[in-house]
DNA sequence: AAATGAGTTTAACTTTTCATTAACCTCCGA
DNA sequence: TCGGAGGTTAATGAAAAGTTAAACTCATTT
């Protein structure tokens, strides 16, 4: 789901370049060039991050911040000015801007900017679980569990590592020399016996569903076919 | 109360003039100007905004924010930097700064900086208690105790804080290295075993409901299960 | 200045978990 | 049919974690 941009320009030419390329950096802009509809805008969507040019021709672009903040304390606020006027940047963070941006601007900034504030609000959030689908089992990597009709059965750490491997490469070859290096770190014979061993111990685990199987191609590795 | 700044700088003159002026302005200031010690000192102190030079003679101030970042992933961190130079910006943007500030800069604007900072700050902090269900168990953060049928049991603070991870990854791996650094900023034999200690007090406050448990995933962490 | 006490760290001992290794066996390809 | 690769099982020892208690720290009280 992509980061949703309230962007208020009333310069026409400028605001469709903006867009644009906000567009191709993975925003998904609402782009409104009128002030004074801008608030309504506003209110019919839920966005993620504003930017607002100051100079507009009816309403200014700091009325239209000290409103938005109003409806909504928390979201980020981004004033474009024309100006490098310090009155300007001070009446800015007056309202609660997190930034404001003085055209002509590097739109490289632009995006790392709008990337930082999405990001740091990522932070706060908890990651989500990779989960791979192995037939009827469910195998959950941060949990280190593979589950199968409500059964759940632990797997240590280096069956982890494997299991995740021989999933991402699924119906693929999962050469022996790849594996060793990234799991193992090194790639000699009590390795690679180590490794079968794991292997053994895989398929015990996934001997329930008939479908799945985990394939040897002698000399080159495994396959976990599904 | 006022505002701890934690002022990273290693030119002196640059940066004895830099804390007077913002201890003029009210905020308390803590300056720093060796970035090797910088981080123990951060972690001594509970500071509410960091500024980093990013120039600085051994270490660069980009390492030192990233360290911090770690430790604490909602500080505002603002980095200076003397040159204009779009690679520190991005550099900066990247790891998770809230801005930074090209020397030679305007004081007006930087302390216009840190009060929006601070302002929106106040708007965000939950006034609000944060309260977290634990199976039959009310866990008060802000209070620091477990309450179980209008028992009240109290927690020390680190019990507290190790408690609250828990509960944000509730059901979800909680990492030992990530507890480890946000509750103690270090990560060492000492440390780790310490945390055992902990996690086998919660386990005592919290084993009068068999729903819940603190599964430990040998080599990972621990999981809160509700 | 000594005593207290809460909070935390360090130490010591026990239990659990895990990866490696060895041993023996089977399969595959040349 | 021979040799190397792979399959499997069990034993071993190292590392991580569980637990309890003693030691330490530091602010507050007496």
């Amino acid at each position: 789901m992509s980061v949703k941009i309230f962007l208020v320009e009333d310069d026409l030419s400028f605001g469709a370049v903006l867009k644009s390329y906000l567009e191709i950096n993975d925003f998904d802009v609402t782009w409104v060039n009128d002030g004074q509809h801008a608030l309504s805008t506003f209110k019919g969507g839920a966005f993620d991050i504003c930017i607002l040019d100051v100079m507009l021709p009816n309403v200014d672009g700091f009325t239209i911040g000290r409103e938005i903040r109003d409806i909504n304390t928390q979201i980020p606020i981004l004033f474009l000015t024309a100006k490098t006027l310090k009155e300007d940047i001070l009446t800015g963070y007056g309202i609660g801007a997190d930034d404001y941006i003085t055209k002509p601007f590097d739109t490289d900034v632009l995006i790392a900017k709008l990337n930082a504030i999405v990001q740091r609000r990522a932070l706060t959030a908890v990651p989500e679980a990779e989960i791979y689908a192995i037939g009827k089992y469910e195998f959950n990597y941060q949990h280190r569990t593979i589950i199968l009709d409500g059964n759940k059965q632990k797997l240590s750490p280096k069956e982890t590592e494997l299991l995740k491997l021989l999933c991402i490469h699924k119906n693929d070859l999962l050469p022996r020399e790849k594996a060793l290096k990234q799991i193992w770190g090194d790639d000699d014979y009590f390795t690679t016996r180590s490794m079968d061993v794991f292997v053994t111990k895989l398929r015990k685990y996934l001997r329930e569903d008939e479908n799945i199987e985990i394939r040897n191609i002698h000399g080159s590795g495994f396959m976990l076919i599904d």
